[in-house]
DNA sequence: CTGTTAGCGCTTTCAA
DNA sequence: TTGAAAGCGCTAACAG
């Protein structure tokens, strides 16, 4: 267990003055002040040493009040419990600033974190990872510590979504795209072109409608494909949300939801049960990764580095389809018009 | 700050042997574990008491994945942002157990807690309340330490909820009420009543359908008024997911909602905005309450006991009412038969 | 601004 | 099983 003593001494500094550089109490002199805060990276020194804060697990997510990430806290929690842990929880608000100064203090305070960033860079959160061998990534994949990353196959979720469209004979299928530049909202874009292509259709750009990622944004894009007038019979989203935005400007337009319009979403939020009509949608497992990932945390530690190469090196979750009622079979007589 | 050496004072052992007993180490006697247990239970000891782990607020609610719950924690994250703390969350899985096995946790654990409990006696929540300055009781009144309390006032909740429908002319209203023996069920239903008697209407017990408060049972209750043939022009239910599985009833009956029947919910989920006609209901502002809760628990803390007196005594929150599009004007030429 | 030193809270060792 | 005492990690007081 490495101590104040210990990082006192890679720094070479008294422990006094390392512990006021912690606390931020009395002035200290920045060339100390950056020697300490070199040597806690270099060394992985945790506050959290003694005995009774361990044992905690870290969850950072964007917003704690979002169902989805509510769903994540849960998983984690499910394996706290079952493994006598305590659950830290922290929202970094979607900003870049706010996600690094939270993952820092988890590194910190915790044993262990399972974190969900947009913002930060990949070299970012490689070393965090090696300053805490019990950091997790969910959401996330980056290829060198990929046995630290829990993944959703977003292209293959879009691919299911399209193909769903596809095999109920649908033909000119839009696509809400998110205007975030996040590999999501890439990926899951990738899979709907594969599943086009996959049939033998070409993909047109006009098909594709890039918007903000919000119920708004999905009434927007929603407009733009029908001002096109394209012939149109489905689309696909980006997400439950803006799939909830389309269906309001389809209804807004007198455009009736499966039977001129089939529309998909992505995620399976508790919503989607509760629209109109029900929407079929891509499911999201989330608590079940966040469970995964928690798992992986604590063998992780437990065993240390030496036991990482017996785990399986990659965690990438399938995603799978669930029908309601927002698509059926396309009856549309309109000639396929590219 | 009471220390383990209190505790041995008070226990008449050794240090050494208080040690032992919190971490269930060495083998103590079941004699002297007791007297340890009481002892720390009569002085508030926590093991938190050192500098790092203080500074902790411990929210419990039942389950950190609902949206409600989700909303009470943001909450009170914004509080400890605010003020340099972290969050420990813990849900209680509505369960009396866990509920007391979890509030021991943050007894032991935290300086500040704010508590959603169900299911625990008031009784026993007081002796919590006495252990622990920093706790909070949210969603709850107790007169004793109503200072400690903050609450929605539930009986205006329903009281303008059923005023609602009143002033739109509706004379005929039933009643959605949760079959579980907790107050705010009952105090809902109270404002129902007293709308009713304000506007010099007779109750009719036949208008209230006691059910389970989920969708399944909002759907069951209103199947069980339609079933009577009351000559029914709107509804008022205990929560938002009762309501969402009146309005599937109604339109799996062919009845127009608001135009035959008019609807109204409680909380203000967020399915509220989402379901078919849009939920007109009753803003449960759940955020700003817990974060009410959290910077009371902080002032309490801070200045002591001793600065209690100087505090509001009572912490009633008022909600609002959420026009959407699931109530109208009666239009119903139906004659009022009680 | 920094190191020395004393001290605090807690755990662990050792002897009974 | 228990207490005395030593030890550990950290902070606070003081001196320069």
């Amino acid at each position: 267990m490495v101590s104040i003593k210990d990082v006192a001494r890679e720094a070479n500094v008294s422990t006094a003055t390392v512990s006021r550089v912690i606390n931020r109490q009395s002035n200290t002199s920045s060339a100390v002040t950056t020697a300490v805060h070199q040597a806690i990276a270099k060394l992985g020194y945790k506050t959290s040493s003694n005995k009774h804060s361990a044992g905690l697990i870290g969850v950072m997510v964007s917003d704690v009040s979002e169902p989805f990430f509510g769903q994540i806290i849960k998983g984690v929690e499910n394996v706290a419990r079952q493994n006598d842990k305590r659950l830290l929880v922290l929202s970094s608000q979607y900003s870049a600033d706010t996600e690094r100064q939270t993952i820092k203090q988890l590194l910190n305070h915790c044993d262990h974190a399972i974190v969900h960033t947009k913002w930060l860079t990949d070299d970012e959160l490689i070393e965090y990872a090696r300053q805490m061998p019990g950091l997790i990534l969910i959401n996330r994949y980056i290829k060198s510590i990929r046995h630290r990353c829990i993944a959703l196959d977003n292209v293959h979720g879009g691919y299911i979504a399209t193909r769903h469209l596809l095999n109920k004979g649908h033909r000119n299928i839009g696509y809400l795209c998110s205007e975030q530049n996040i590999d999501d909202a890439t990926h899951r874009l990738m899979g709907y072109k594969q599943a086009l292509m996959e049939f033998g259709l070409d993909i047109d750009e006009q098909f594709i409608s890039l918007c903000y990622p919000s119920e708004e944004g999905g009434r927007l894009g929603t407009y733009n494909l029908l001002a096109k007038k394209l012939p149109l019979t489905a689309i696909v989203t980006y997400n439950d949300i803006m799939a909830a935005g389309a269906l309001a400007a389809l209804a807004e337009n007198g455009i009736k939801c499966p039977d001129d319009i089939s529309v998909v979403g992505f995620d399976d939020l508790i919503i989607a049960g509760y629209l109109n009509p029900k929407l079929s949608t891509v499911r999201y497992p989330a608590a079940a990764m966040a469970e995964q990932a928690a798992r992986l945390s604590l063998k992780l530690t437990d065993q240390g580095e030496s036991g990482q190469s017996s785990f399986i090196s990659e965690h990438i979750l399938i995603p799978s389809f669930v029908e309601r009622n927002s698509t059926s079979v396309c009856t549309s007589q309109t000639p396929v018009v590219f």
